[in-house]
DNA sequence: CACGTATATGCCTCATAAGGTATATACTCT
DNA sequence: AGAGTATATACCTTATGAGGCATATACGTG
């Protein structure tokens, strides 16, 4: 039995976590977007899904798949006592993802023009 | 290298952050809370430390342990794009939008017109 | 009914990480 | 220096889960 937060510890299921956020999508929307192997797309859906951080409706030969936003909030939940850490400094995470070279998925955001030093 | 969601996934692990949530702790202490071995806080502590979460100061022949939250606050921010699901507002009114079979206001593309089925 | 498409499942192999136990290192005090 | 305490590491065993591939099931269309 896999628990929530091992769950998204899969990159994979991450992924196609985060391609659900934006809109319902298929196993073969997700198997193009991701370009990785239908048996794994479905693979990680029904783990997903046995977790109950989706859930699918049939659309003639196709499965629809979307949020749940149950276990996300359980995770939400869990990190509120380390909250307090970081209400303070928020530029905090920007200079850690610099760090480990992660890259933000919100292109938006970029840089601040905050005059951040080196 | 595990990924900072992985380090997570350990039941142990996350009980020692939530320990240290509250104050900072020696390895003993930790020990003591979560009454197993010694050599499991150490070696979880380890891995807590290389991957950030948690840095190390020395007091005598301890180390007292203490939150660093840039990892967690990168959970945090992956979280971010799931919330409008359980902003209560919201989540109602795309519940609605879905009964009454609007337009979806999520992003683009939903199908590209493989076929012209409907 | 036969066929194409969409998705699910079963089987196998391999890597990785957790737990246990013993032992090493570090620091303190007498 | 020696003993005691606090913490780290090394080694071994084992379980679990991901990936690849083949195949099964479900549905729709001609």
């Amino acid at each position: 039995m896999e628990s929530t937060f091992s769950i998204i510890a899969e990159p994979s299921r991450r992924a196609i976590l985060s391609l659900l956020a934006a809109a319902e999508q298929s196993v073969g929307d997700i198997e193009e977007h991701l370009r990785m192997p239908q048996p794994s797309v479905s693979k990680h859906l029904r783990v997903l899904r046995e977790a109950g951080f989706v859930e699918s409706r049939v659309d003639a030969q196709r499965r629809l798949y979307r949020i749940r936003p149950e276990p996300l909030m359980e995770i939400d939940a869990w990190l509120a006592p380390f909250r307090r850490y970081w209400s303070a400094h928020l530029d905090a995470l920007e200079r850690h993802l610099d760090r480990t070279g992660q890259a933000p998925r919100t292109p938006a955001a970029r840089r601040k023009p905050k005059g951040k030093k080196r």
